[in-house]
DNA sequence: CAGAAGATCATCT
DNA sequence: GATGATCTTCTGT
């Protein structure tokens, strides 16, 4: 690994540093480094970008209830929530509150701090900038997809350790655009203030709810 | 079973 | 700013 990242502990983080509420989580997580070991070699990124999805919001995969799909939301807290989407793209989550109660983090960016040469041969042709601003990209970039769903972020080969404590002033907190507020406001985006690596902001708005071809 | 929508991204104008 | 890609999941009949 490189100097980069060979002081830091690599410590993964405590299962209950999930096991609280979804937006505690969500700020937290700033900082946090997500770490994927896979026979290819190590890739490492400081989390940037993150999104709470509580429960009583229209947005989450758990407003109507426990599904097939949605059931790791309302599992374990500290394991992997992975979905497929638009076809695509693969979006990875960290479950969140208690066993029971739905709630889960999507990591929407990530700043590369090790493996850069491992995710730019999984990301070919991207600037480094991007690769991994954005939830479809940081899961290309680490090689995250749908064999990780329910993984343990605690102790997996996909998992979250602790970081630096991001001081406030660096950590901005906005609503999320797009399909309108919860009645409990309990969706936020989380994001590094001023960060480069972040995907939200005006690169990263939310295509405009309207209709869709047919 | 059919239809629609989707926690996105890359590409084009 | 607009649009296609590509497929899973959910809902309604």
């Amino acid at each position: 690994m490189s100097a980069a990242t060979e002081r830091l502990p690599l410590r993964p983080v405590a299962r209950r540093f999930f096991q609280r509420p979804t937006l505690e989580v969500a700020r937290d997580l700033l900082g946090c480094l997500l770490v994927h070991e896979t026979p290819e070699g190590v890739v490492v990124g400081s989390i940037v970008e993150t999104e709470a999805y509580g429960s009583g919001d229209p947005g989450s995969h758990a407003y109507r209830g426990k599904t097939a799909r949605n059931a790791p939301m309302f599992e374990e807290p500290g394991r992997a929530y992975v979905y497929f989407t638009y076809g695509i793209h693969h979006c990875l989550n960290a479950v969140t509150e208690t066993d029971g109660v739905a709630g889960a983090v999507l990591l929407r960016a990530v700043e590369p701090v090790d493996g850069l040469d491992l995710m730019r041969a999984r990301r070919v042709g991207v600037r480094d900038r991007d690769l991994a601003r954005g939830p479809g990209r940081l899961t290309k970039a680490f090689a995250v997809g749908s064999e990780h769903n329910r993984a343990d972020l605690t102790s997996s080969e996909l998992r979250v350790c602790s970081g630096e404590r991001l001081p406030e002033q660096m950590v901005q907190r906005t609503a999320r655009i797009g399909l309108g507020r919860t009645q409990d406001g309990r969706r936020w985006r989380f994001a590094v203030k001023a960060s480069p690596w972040i995907s939200a902001g005006p690169t990263g708005a939310a295509r405009a709810t309207g209709s869709r071809r047919s």
